[in-house]
DNA sequence: ACCTGAACACCGTTCAAGT
DNA sequence: ACCTGAACACCGTTCAAGT
C-alpha cells in the first residue's frame, strides 16, 4: 500500500496522492484504506519511512574507511548516494521536512552519520552541530528557494530590469556568456549541490582537526 | 487584504488561511476576493513578498561597510536581521519554499546580497554558487529536517534504544550532561542557525581570497 | 476482522444574478 | 465596477451497516 503510494506519486505526481485515488489505485472501494493506517497524516509517515529506508539500504551497501581523516570522503559519498534516491522521487523533500513525527529510518541514518563523524574524531558537540549545520544536505537534498534565472529569461533582458537588480544582471551575462549553449539551465544542481556540501563539509574537517 | 491575511496566519495559524475564513476576517461576506486576487496561489504570492518587503526594510536600513573583508559581517548582519522577521512569522518560511513564482521583493534581496559579495571582491561565478550554497540560509531561515532530541526524552532513554541508536544515544548523554537543566531543547536554534551560517561564510571567505 | 456506501464538514472556484 | 449567494467538484473523515 505505502508502495503504491509511492509509485502514484512518481507517476501521477504528488498532488493526486489522495485518498480515494490511492484507494482506486489498489481496487479497494474507496475508504478501506482506514484499516490499515490511522488517517492520510500517518500514510504520508510511512511513505517518508519507506523512501528513507529504501536510503538506509543504499547507503549501508556502501563500504569505505571512515577513519581519522578519511571521515570526509566517507560521508561526501554516503550523501551523494542518498541523494540519488531522492532524484528518482524529487516530490519528497517537501513531505520529508513536513513531518513533524521523524521517521525512525531517519532517525537510524543521522545515527551513521555520527557514527562517521565519531570515526573521524569528532566529539558529540561538534557531531552536533554539524548536522544541523548540514540540515536536510545531511540526507541528500536542499530545498531552494529562489533559482536565479531558472532558463525563463535567457538572451533578453527587460528594459529597466539592469538598473533594478544590476547584481543579479550581471551574474546572468556573466555566467550565462560563460557557457553560451546553455543559456537556459545554467544551474547545474548537482555541481551546486556538491560545492555546498563540500564547503560545509571542509569547514567541519577544519574544526575537526583544530580540536 | 494582504496585511489581514499575514495577521491571521501569525494569530491562528497558517492551515486556518483559507479563503472563507479570511472572507469573514474582513467582514466581507466570502469570495469577493477573487476581485483583488486571481485565486489562492495568488494571493499566497502577495503574502510571501509582503514578508519579503517587510525584510528588505529592515535590511536595508542597515548602514555598514561593506568593502574588501568586511563584506562577510555585513553579509552576516543583513542575514540574521532578516531572520528576525521570520521569527515574527514562523509560519513562512514553508510557504517561501513551496511558491514557485519568485516574488519580486526575494529577487531584489538576492540582487543586493550578490552586491555585498560584489564589495568584497567575489567573481559572479563564486557569488553565484554562494547564493546556491546558503539556499534558504540566505534569506534567515534554514528548515529543519530533523530535530535530534528535541525535548521528547530527556532523561529517560527507551531500553534497547543504545544499541539501535549508538551514536545518537551517546550524543544526547553527552550534549545533554553539558547542560544539565535544559534537558529539553538543548538545542539552540539560534546557535545552530549562526554556526551554519559562519560555516559557510567563512569557507565563501577562504576561496574568495585564494582566487 | 475487514470492507462498504452514504453522509458530514470542510475546501477552492465558477457563475449567474444582483446593486 | 464591485459584491453576493448558490452551486460544483473536490477533499479527509465518521459512522452505521453489511459480509
Amino acid at each position: 500500500m505505502l508502495r503504491a503510494a509511492i509509485d502514484l506519486a512518481d507517476v501521477e505526481g504528488v498532488q493526486t496522492l489522495t485518498m480515494r485515488r490511492l484507494a482506486k489505485e489498489l481496487d479497494a472501494e474507496a475508504m478501506s484504506l482506514y484499516h490499515h493506517v490511522a488517517n492520510k497524516d500517518d500514510l504520508l509517515n510511512g511513505v517518508v519511512d519507506l523512501i528513507a529506508n529504501e536510503i538506509n539500504d543504499a547507503v549501508e551497501a556502501i563500504d569505505v574507511l571512515s577513519a581519522g581523516a578519511a571521515w570526509k570522503q566517507a560521508a561526501r559519498e554516503r550523501i551523494l548516494t542518498a541523494r540519488t534516491v531522492f532524484l528518482r522521487h524529487p516530490w519528497a523533500p517537501p513531505l520529508f521536512e513536513s513531518r513533524a513525527a521523524v521517521s525512525p529510518a531517519v532517525v537510524r541514518y543521522h545515527d551513521r552519520l555520527v557514527g562517521l563523524m565519531r570515526d573521524g574524531g569528532f566529539s558529540y558537540d561538534l557531531a552536533h552541530h554539524a548536522l544541523h549545520a548540514l540540515g536536510s544536505r545531511a540526507l541528500g537534498f536542499s530545498q531552494e528557494l529562489f533559482d536565479p534565472g531558472d532558463g525563463s529569461a535567457p538572451a533578453e533582458i527587460p528594459e529597466g530590469m539592469a538598473e533594478q537588480l544590476p547584481y543579479l544582471v550581471g551574474m546572468l551575462r556573466e555566467v550565462a556568456h560563460d557557457d553560451p549553449d546553455s543559456t537556459l539551465g545554467w544551474c547545474d544542481d548537482q555541481f551546486e549541490f556538491e560545492f555546498g556540501l563540500d564547503l560545509i563539509l571542509d569547514g567541519l574537517d577544519r574544526l575537526r582537526s583544530s580540536r
